[in-house]
DNA sequence: ATAATAGTGTCTTTTAGACAATATGTA
DNA sequence: TACATATTGTCTAAAAGACACTATTAT
């Protein structure tokens, strides 16, 4: 590593070590959601086949390694990864958790640090993904998995089945889903996008109840004419960083 | 960095580049949390004074380098780091998220895995840490802060605000904070760790029909002689591994 | 017996779940 | 007017909060 930060020659023997062991890898991968068609859907790229580069061809998590150049910290470099292929800047971010070992990359010692985003389908519409070729929206299925027809690059299967799981888990009991709607929705457009994440059905009049109830969760936008035969609601969001956080899970088995 | 990992020399260049960018200082740090005098507590060491080290002589949370040789990957690491300072090896053991960027460090682009445990003081007893001079329980405010007088290493500080944080959020709806209990405890000291953890007393009645009615959690484990007029209940967990998850959320204000 | 702590019972309140009823627009 | 979708209302069930009551044992 030639650039490495220079260090005063005469620091102790134990600093020494501290900066000369050897570095694990550090990269950043981001799990994209959105809606489309009814299903939720996570966005993966495909490897590069160039010699030397680990799984060429096969599908994997947008992500790569942090560029301490271009990175002022980890949250910056996920929102650079995603900006690189989707065009969109201030999506619903979180970070997920870190996967590191000695095995998950055939380069060496690596960790990454997992970020996950949802987005809404219509914030992706005017510049679609530069390079479209190499990236594609993928179905979720009830389990975390991805129609691919092979396993997904490292170990991001299981991030990926990791990253659902806890999507699912946060949908109970916050209003986490109202990010991948654009805004206004209807209160039935967000039922149902409940309903797609929790693979359940949900009983209108007690969503309905809790929904409006939430503090800081929506503001009314308007009636929208959806084409439906008598014209819902609109609503936006009081927050579009944070979700709301409700008191109980959902418990509807209708 | 002379001990970087082999590489063929017939990479590509994108390969190559991959590989030998300047990588980040990856740590591991560990908030350890257990209970002692109604009071929930923190372990926190002295940064070694020598030359070249970083905030010499502050407190900071346990933790260090990765060590690609030692370690098989980051839990691994995490539980190196805790047997080293309390020589306790199956806690109950959380990761809580990853802080990484150009400032945190003066000796670089810096990111680092944190993890919280969570102990019964009992299991510290035995062996009290290896050199214990530099080791320190400390208790934590309702804002997890700490006082040792002056501002704790790197962003420490701020990391265990965020462990504290987590920590509350959890234990308002999981059993968490029965991982600071000895087994066999009694429901009424599970109470008081609760109205410890939260700041805020709890309904007898309503705590122990939770408890009880919560599917995989206590066992019943005999009557303890505590010295209370009237011997409680013992009771352990049936799984110690992971917290039950409760429905809703505590709300008495009583 | 009394005190102190453990544990239970009862009543009320809240909110979800089920489902029926009403409202409002389109064809 | 018929119909489809949005929205509201009613009833019931489950669980928590408040708090009083009973149980057990050391002194």
């Amino acid at each position: 590593m030639a650039d490495q930060p220079d260090v005063p020659a005469r620091r102790s023997a134990q600093a020494a070590r501290a900066i000369d062991i050897a570095r694990p890898l550090v990269t950043v991968d981001v799990v994209i959601f959105t809606l489309l068609a009814d299903a939720l859907q996570v966005l993966l790229v495909q490897r590069p086949s160039h010699e030397g580069e680990p799984f060429p061809g096969q599908w994997a998590l947008p992500g790569g390694f942090v560029d301490v150049a271009l990175d002022d910290d980890l949250r910056a470099c996920a929102l650079r990864k995603l900006r690189e292929k989707t065009a969109v800047d201030s999506p619903y971010l979180e970070q997920l958790g870190s996967w590191g070992g000695r095995l998950r990359d055939p380069r060496g010692w690596s960790v990454t640090q997992v970020y996950f985003a949802l987005l809404p389908w219509a914030s992706l519409q005017p510049r679609k993904g530069s390079n479209a070729a190499d990236v594609r929206w993928f179905a979720v299925d009830a389990e975390g998995a991805v129609p691919t027809g092979q396993t997904l690059a490292f170990d991001h299967a299981f991030i990926l089945a990791a990253a659902v799981e806890r999507l699912r888990s946060k949908v109970e009991y916050t209003s986490l889903p109202a990010f991948l709607l654009d805004e206004p929705f209807t209160l039935p457009q967000l039922q149902r996008v409940y309903e797609i994440v929790l693979c359940r059905s949900l009983d209108k009049s007690a969503f309905r109840t809790r929904a409006l109830a939430a503090p800081g969760f929506l503001e009314e936008a308007g009636l929208q004419a959806t084409g439906a035969p008598r014209a819902p609601m609109g609503y936006r969001l009081v927050n579009k960083n944070q979700p709301v956080t409700f008191p109980r899970t959902f418990q509807s088995r209708s």
